[in-house]
DNA sequence: TAATCAATTCGACAGTCATCGAAACGTTGC
DNA sequence: GCAACGTTTCGATGACTGTCGAATTGATTA
């Protein structure tokens, strides 16, 4: 089954639909699958605006070492965005990887709507 | 903030509404985050009927043991259903687990709707 | 009972991962 | 330049995980 448009360049900004391949839906699951992780993203996200790196480690009760790889692993399947200013970096939610993600898991539930 | 009903014995058949702690909720997405039990749940999910071993493995191509170890890792958290009818088994997806976890995360999502 | 087949359990092994302390890097302000 | 501070990288460590072959269990059939 050929796949249509690709344009899953992770830094995809002016998204309108994107795709996921298995192994990237898997990536990002495996992100989310931290309890860390999990909490940091809701964090992000019921923020409404970035997140100072100061608050996600107020949130978290982890060492700067062990926070600075999670926020690495959340950038690196491209689901949170890093703003850097000066010394201080700020983390938002891509929301269309988010939704994208919902979409196929959602979309897989479906009993075959062939 | 104290939640509220209380039903998550995985077992839970009769559901309503049930409520996914951030840790099993952490525990779902790291059942899903391996490829081969990410396709095995699409393969059962889109069957529209319990879906028998064999066709597990036509599905994933790995030896009996490593099947039989991703069939309990879902079945532990609770997405995957396993009928047993004499040597063979079945396995279905549990909807309101599946569901429940769609909307947690969807929730997830909004920029505090409060 | 014996043979066969589906599924599970048992070790074992290689690879990955979360975690931290210590050191390094980059920015800000003195 | 220098000191202070936020963030990152490095190295190490202990725990976990996916994988398989071999042995086992349990049900069916001859």
């Amino acid at each position: 089954m050929p796949t249509a448009s690709k344009r899953v360049s992770i830094t995809g900004r002016s998204a309108k639909s994107l795709r996921l391949s298995r192994a990237r839906r898997a990536a990002i699951l495996k992100a989310l699958a931290d309890p860390h992780r999990l909490k940091l993203v809701e964090r992000i996200a019921h923020a409404g605006r970035p997140l100072s790196c100061a608050e996600a480690r107020a949130a978290l009760a982890v060492s700067p070492a062990t926070l600075s790889h999670h926020i690495k692993e959340l950038e690196a399947v491209g689901l949170v965005q890093v703003a850097r200013e000066g010394k201080f970096i700020y983390l938002s939610l891509r929301a269309e990887v988010w939704s994208t993600l919902l979409a196929s898991l959602a979309a897989l539930a479906q009993p075959c709507r062939k």
